[in-house]
DNA sequence: TGAACTTCACTCTTACATCA
DNA sequence: GTGATGTAAGAGTGAAGTTC
């Protein structure tokens, strides 16, 4: 620790020292039994059930009217400068120390709600991504599919033309002939006669990139 | 450079709700 | 009714940043 931090934290002890005789008078006198005498404070206090505030009541939720002012206070503006603390504080009877508490808790609250709300539209886009993902995997094999059946086909006809015209000058005609075209990029052109297409080029069941 | 102050993350404690 | 358990809220602590 620097001397910086350690001056600090001197500091800080003295403001809590100052604060827990005022709030915790009972555990107060148990650190600082004797005048004149340095105890260090625990570093982590301990409460029991007959912790009470200045007031003589336990220290315990705040009321609906202060929450509802601090709320409105927060919802204007999540930073609080001094001014501000000491006019809420003092709008609301409460120690300025409760109401810097209360925005620094409020601000953990809203981020780790704003967190879970990020995390849930993330989710939820992941999940209708994954979706669609699977959507399109799917469409993919139909289409697979059918360009096998439509390989198929052209064999079949291409070996009935062969078949048919098995002396004609036109015998050289082969599938290397029309593979390229075909699986190059997907042209048609001389099939017209071997495909029927409708007027909208719509094929029941699928094929309808034809 | 150091003191004073603020903010933040982490933690503890308490009150309260729910359930077996 | 009661003890166990979970959760929200108030608050303490230390580190780091900012301002003067």
């Amino acid at each position: 620790m620097t001397t910086i931090m350690r001056a600090q934290t001197q500091t800080q002890v003295d403001d809590q020292m100052a604060l827990l005789s005022q709030y915790y008078p009972g555990i107060y006198d148990q650190i600082m039994p004797e005048q004149g005498e340095v105890v260090k404070p625990k570093r982590r206090r301990k409460k029991n059930k007959t912790d009470v505030n200045s007031t003589g009541f336990r220290k315990r939720k705040l009321s609906d009217e202060q929450v509802s002012l601090l709320e409105q206070n927060f919802g204007d503006e999540h930073k609080l400068e001094s001014e501000r603390k000491d006019r809420i504080a003092s709008e609301l009877g409460l120690d300025p120390r409760q109401v810097a508490v209360w925005f620094q808790n409020r601000r953990a609250r809203w981020k780790s709600k704003k967190l879970e709300e990020e995390y849930s539209k993330l989710k939820t886009e992941h999940d209708s991504t994954v979706l669609e993902k699977c959507r399109l995997e799917t469409e993919v094999l139909k289409l697979k599919e059918q360009l096998s059946e439509a390989e198929k086909e052209i064999n079949r006809l291409v070996e009935r033309s062969d078949g048919i015209s098995s002396t004609s000058p036109s015998s050289s005609f082969s599938m290397e002939a029309i593979e390229a075209p075909l699986f190059g990029g997907f042209g048609m052109q001389g099939f017209e006669d071997v495909f029927y297409l409708q007027e909208n080029n719509y094929i029941p069941g699928g094929l309808d990139w034809f």
